[in-house]
DNA sequence: GCGATTCCTAGAACGCGTTGCAGGTTTCTG
DNA sequence: CAGAAACCTGCAACGCGTTCTAGGAATCGC
């Protein structure tokens, strides 16, 4: 585990009241997704909010997408750190998995405007934004993993080439079908049973 | 298959000067889309060029987003006329399933900036275009279903609960590495590798 | 401690999606 | 064919993301 750092940037280390300028905006930005949707979240509105002037917003995060996946980025982080001291119940595989994927879920359908906004962000194909998409992408493929394989074995080193597929389509399964849920297409209720029955399809029996 | 009407309305039908002028502002957002992706479809840079006013726009389509979607929609049509004539080839299930979507990914890998607008405005969120969303997706998931069973059963009647799941699975998966690839998450062949992975993970032999 | 550099603030300004409005034109109804 | 209704045009106006500028504040190198 990297030394100190919680909300890291890369490579630029923060002096203290940068930090705490940067939380501040992640923090206003997620409240206003959560309370107001995409929409709610302004600029302007963060920024003074935040107590920061506009530029200095647009200096820390170059887009409001580049904000929302931030945001998103910590709440993911958190929902890991809960992980890690409660980890996925179930027998085998297939169960860990589906208790992992729909306790995210569930707090992602708990607050459905904020999940609109960030997800929205995430799929907007901003390429200025492409490396936090990553980083959520590659979190979210590591609590998967970690379901499948909760030995401990922090590099996945382990895990079968097979196992390490199935991490990636469940991975593509989770953000395609919250894409539907938010965009009205199906009901909350279809992103986990797609999810289930994909992993019941890869890892279940046949 | 339905009478005559082939770009159709939910419902309405549409006088023929009104089928003209859906068209070519169809056609304009697609050639404008073609050449410059998102940013260059601009709502009166489309309006002026389909020689139609900025209200008549936005009477057919009620969004950039849904007229972006309503355009995706019309390639997919033309994709699902073109494997009628010339369907998938391939022994088994999964190796059609793979051609068939390898070729849906190549018309849009061809046009990277076409492909990054329709697959935003795909996953927007926007609630008022839900419905051609849906189409969307109900076509793609059509065309991956008759590569599945190619027996010509219509209605798909005769195929098996899993073969559906599967379909549906692929669909997803076909969405989400879309939308890494345009966020630049992912290069272009990692697409068709994700897609031939989740195909082989479901329908190929353990 | 002091100049240089980088960061922050306040606010104006631009571009484009979207809406609203005052008329003219086409299409329906009887 | 007359009147009504729906549709279309041209254009002004609003809101918000984003950019830019001028100047003050903090930080760094020596």
């Amino acid at each position: 585990m990297v030394p100190s750092s919680s909300s890291d940037r890369s490579g630029v280390t923060l002096t203290k009241p940068q930090q705490d300028r940067r939380e501040r905006m992640l923090h206003v930005a997620t409240r206003l997704a959560v309370e107001g949707g995409f929409d709610a979240v302004q600029m302007r509105a963060v920024a003074n909010e935040a107590e920061v002037a506009l530029g200095t917003l647009y200096r820390y995060f170059p887009s409001k997408e580049h904000l929302l996946v931030s945001a998103l980025r910590q709440q993911i982080q958190a929902l890991e750190q809960r992980l890690a001291v409660r980890p996925a119940v179930g027998g085998d595989e297939a169960a860990r998995v589906i208790d992992v994927l729909t306790r995210a879920n569930r707090a992602l359908q708990r607050q459905h405007r904020f999940a609109v906004a960030v997800i929205r962000s995430l799929a907007a194909g901003d390429e200025t934004v492409a490396p936090v998409v990553r980083e959520v992408r590659d979190l979210m493929g590591g609590i998967i993993v970690a379901a499948i394989d909760p030995s401990g074995s922090t590099d996945g080193r382990s895990l079968g080439v097979r196992e390490r597929l199935v991490a990636e389509v469940l991975e593509e399964v989770w953000l395609s079908s919250l894409v539907a849920w938010i965009g009205g297409v199906d009901g909350q209720a279809s992103v986990d049973r797609k999810l289930a029955d994909a992993t019941m399809l890869m890892l279940g029996p046949r």
